[in-house]
DNA sequence: TCTGGGGTCCTAGGACCC
DNA sequence: TCTGGGGTCCTAGGACCC
């Protein structure tokens, strides 16, 4: 860990709504909104009227009348982000990139290239400014967690540093809903507790942290109050799973549903992982009622696959068995499939069909790798024409999805 | 106000093995 | 035969993050 507070945190300010109103000015200065049935990105001018991300579209438009909604540039979000990343990366190759317009880095070993952290903050903030067009805000400090308060704090359009000698008195004033891992849930018991602040949960005695919110959240909780983070910048991490889901609002839970969803999120989630020549052996099945609860079914296979129909027909099983589960259930709001257990995938790899209500598990394995062959194959005529260009489910489903799949490709982490 | 999509990590019980 | 203990894997659910 760094002696000195050499780790930056650098956050993108709203970022899909700032995209959007750099490429179309007559949207500086207004309140907007990336999204639609829900709000992904919310320009300052909206958050000004309540208006946040994750909110659900209508009550948004309650909030801000003139509320605009704007967005699809799925390209230019990737673009930009990428190119406001690159930025840092001139001042040190050690980058920790969290998501689309986030990432730390640890830029100790280049101050006797640059000079201080908060001179490299600031020529970065203002490299991104004028180079990229957008707004960043950095935090830096000693450790990632402090940075990243920092940041948080700095918005928008800041840079706060937080230098080794002030760390718990900037700590210990502010809310503990800043604390990497303090949610909704957590934040609630919290204040049960008469705990508000990070300065009071440094008061509470671990072993009282550790009964209300568990060993590991409780032990985590107090070590970060403490400030001890013992975290470091990971410039490479794999993926541990690979998932899609498909929100439907209110649709019956049957088979001219249920199957060609499945279809279409199999092949997406296979797609995905054989183009990163990975495959997995747990498949788990995601089904949410119209009321919101949720239930998982999973299933560890004795081999990883990979194969687009396999993953859907276990996928289908898994789902067929949760219904049976919950029988007066007959309406759905969201399907989803995520492979886990995942492996690298050998390029001529033996996929395994699996009869799951027998006990014998027989392996198939000229039907499998022809299965494989075919995805293969498949992949490639999309590689070159275009996702449309075969259809598994998407082209049964026929309807306009809210969310196109190029944006959800976003959300992707290297794998 | 009941809302998207892609992820990570933790807990707890049960099965199974040594 | 009964008893004790530890480790690992699997499954289901939950909290959290961006």
């Amino acid at each position: 860990m760094a002696e000195t507070a050499a780790i930056l945190h650098a956050d993108l300010d709203a970022f899909y709504a700032s995209v959007e109103q750099l490429l179309d000015p007559s949207l500086r200065g207004k309140p907007i909104a990336v999204g639609g049935g829900v709000v992904l990105a919310a320009s300052y001018e909206a958050k000004a009227f309540g208006v946040r991300g994750g909110m659900p579209g209508r009550m948004a438009r309650e909030l801000c009348p003139q509320l605009q909604f704007v967005g699809g540039h799925y390209k230019e979000y990737q673009r930009l982000g990428d190119q406001s990343i690159e930025v840092i990366r001139d001042f040190t190759p050690l980058i920790e990139r969290i998501s689309i317009d986030e990432a730390f880095a640890d830029v100790s070993g280049s101050i006797h290239l640059f000079g201080k952290p908060s001179s490299m903050g600031e020529i970065i903030r203002r490299r991104v400014r004028d180079e990229v067009g957008l707004p960043i805000s950095i935090g830096v400090a000693r450790t990632k967690h402090l940075a990243k308060i920092g940041s948080q704090v700095a918005k928008p359009d800041g840079m706060v540093v937080v230098e080794p000698d002030t760390e718990l008195e900037f700590l210990h004033d502010l809310p503990v809903g800043l604390m990497w891992g303090v949610g909704p849930v957590t934040k609630q018991r919290l204040a049960e507790m008469g705990i508000h602040t990070i300065g009071e949960l440094a008061e509470t005695p671990g072993r009282s942290l550790q009964r209300l919110l568990g060993r590991a959240v409780g032990g985590k909780l107090g070590a970060l109050a403490w400030n001890r983070d013992p975290r470091e910048i990971e410039t490479h991490h794999r993926a541990k799973s690979v998932s899609a889901q498909s929100a439907m609002g209110r649709k019956p839970a049957t088979e001219d549903v249920i199957g060609p969803t499945l279809r279409h999120l199999a092949d997406r989630v296979a797609t995905r992982m054989r183009a990163k020549n990975r495959a997995g052996r747990t498949v788990t099945v995601r089904v949410r009622f119209t009321d919101l609860r949720a239930v998982t079914r999973s299933i560890t296979l004795p081999a990883a696959i990979s194969a687009t129909v396999i993953l859907a027909e276990v996928a289908k099983d898994l789902v067929y068995t949760a219904l049976a589960d919950h029988p007066q259930e007959d309406e759905i709001s969201l399907l989803a499939i995520a492979v886990s257990h995942l492996e690298d995938d050998a390029v001529l790899q033996l996929e395994l069909p699996f009869e799951l209500d027998h006990e014998e598990r027989r392996p198939g394995t000229h039907k499998g790798a022809a299965r494989w062959v075919l995805d293969r194959s498949v992949d490639q005529v999309r590689d070159k024409f275009g996702r449309e260009s075969v259809g598994y489910g998407s082209v049964e489903l026929g309807e306009r999805r809210s969310i196109p799949d190029e944006f959800r490709e976003l959300a992707e982490r290297p794998v």
